[in-house]
DNA sequence: CTCCTTGTTGAACATCTACTCAACAGCTTA
DNA sequence: TAAGCTGTTGAGTAGATGTTCAACAAGGAG
């Protein structure tokens, strides 16, 4: 922050940018994104900011671009990697091992999103993908026998349903008990693919 | 908007401000409630809504305190009046009729909760209404034996914290399967209360 | 009718923000 | 070493917002 500004590879500055914007919005939310936030943050100049990003909403969608596509790849590959039980598993555990920082930043996108058309078609983008991978996933193990999951894109659904709301909960840490979210979510799940209760819970 | 700012008692005109606010914040979210928008939408100088709300964030807490005792009084009457089973159908129907500007509402104020620790105070304190309101209808149902719920404040923050999820799938209004979410919703309070699979539903 | 309380005005000030752009300076190349 | 491409600067413009405040005027009290 206090360094001074050296010339850098675009590719690197670019990435320095949107790391940056990515932190931001963990703790202030996407909206609360300032170029000029950015840059002193980054030890720079404002104007080096628009130089990559045009426009601050270019910026707030690449970050959460980046935030959204990671943890969508880690499902992703755990999915690939993992039998289908051990892979529903760990998408629960990293789903329940969000902290407030990481829920902030989807709720800030889903209140940005209705002003910001470009930011609104990127969240549907990431919402999709992560029903895709949780189908997928679904209709693999229902496919394997491992599940009892007929309608594995309904099932999906309300999988993400129930976790957008852990995500409100998570994002308010206020009087909710987690204990008892935790309860629901892993209940919901096995009941959804048809396993015995505790069962997925490790 | 173009009628002449005649002179009111205060009590009528601070009520029409915040009825301003309130449409405002449907529309745009709490954050974006202007004290020139209210005004303008008012016809009245900016100047009058620093009279009755000195800072914006008062207006701004005012706004979501009526718009969120409106809903959970609803909710209320109906579990004073009506039976547990009817009262408990009523409340999930209602839930499942909001629409998406009931949803952003209460997306905004989640998401500006924490920078604004009077709106956080108000909006925690309308979500435990809304908690205490479900606990004291699972458990006066439990008590008369028309639910099985043992543990009502259990059920009542999981069966919210899938209205949360609900929430936000409608403020976004994107690839939502509704039918999916209902379903979903349904079911799980009938679990949650040891009702037989469809017999809450309408 | 006149006075006086008070609802109301609207301009002014300060702050924050996005975005622009001409000038500067660090690297690479010849 | 000298030249030029380009990463970088930082001041400047424009607009939105919160907040203040002295002055205005509507309606009741005397």
């Amino acid at each position: 922050m206090s360094k001074k500004a050296t010339r850098r590879p675009p590719e690197q500055r670019r990435q320095e940018i949107v790391d940056t914007a990515v932190a931001l919005a963990n703790t202030l939310g996407l909206d609360r994104v300032t170029s000029r936030d950015v840059a002193n943050e980054l030890g720079v100049a404002t104007g080096l900011v628009h130089h990559y990003f045009p426009t601050v909403d270019e910026l707030v969608v690449a970050a959460f671009a980046q935030a959204a596509t990671g943890q969508n790849e880690q499902d992703e590959t755990a999915c690939s990697t993992l039998p289908a039980l051990d892979a529903l598993r760990a998408l629960v555990q990293r789903t329940l091992a969000m902290d407030s920082a990481d829920a902030r930043l989807w709720m800030s996108a889903w209140v940005a999103a209705p002003r910001r058309p470009e930011l609104a078609r990127e969240v549907d983008k990431q919402m999709l993908a992560a029903l895709d991978i949780l189908t997928g996933l679904l209709a693999k193990g229902h496919a394997l026998g491992v599940f009892d999951a007929p309608n594995p894109t309904g099932s999906a659904v309300r999988i993400l349903t129930l976790f957008d709301g852990f995500v409100v909960q998570l994002s308010m840490r206020s009087h909710a008990a987690y204990g008892d979210i935790h309860s629901l979510i892993w209940d919901t799940v096995e009941r959804e693919v048809g396993l015995p209760a505790g069962s997925l819970r490790p």
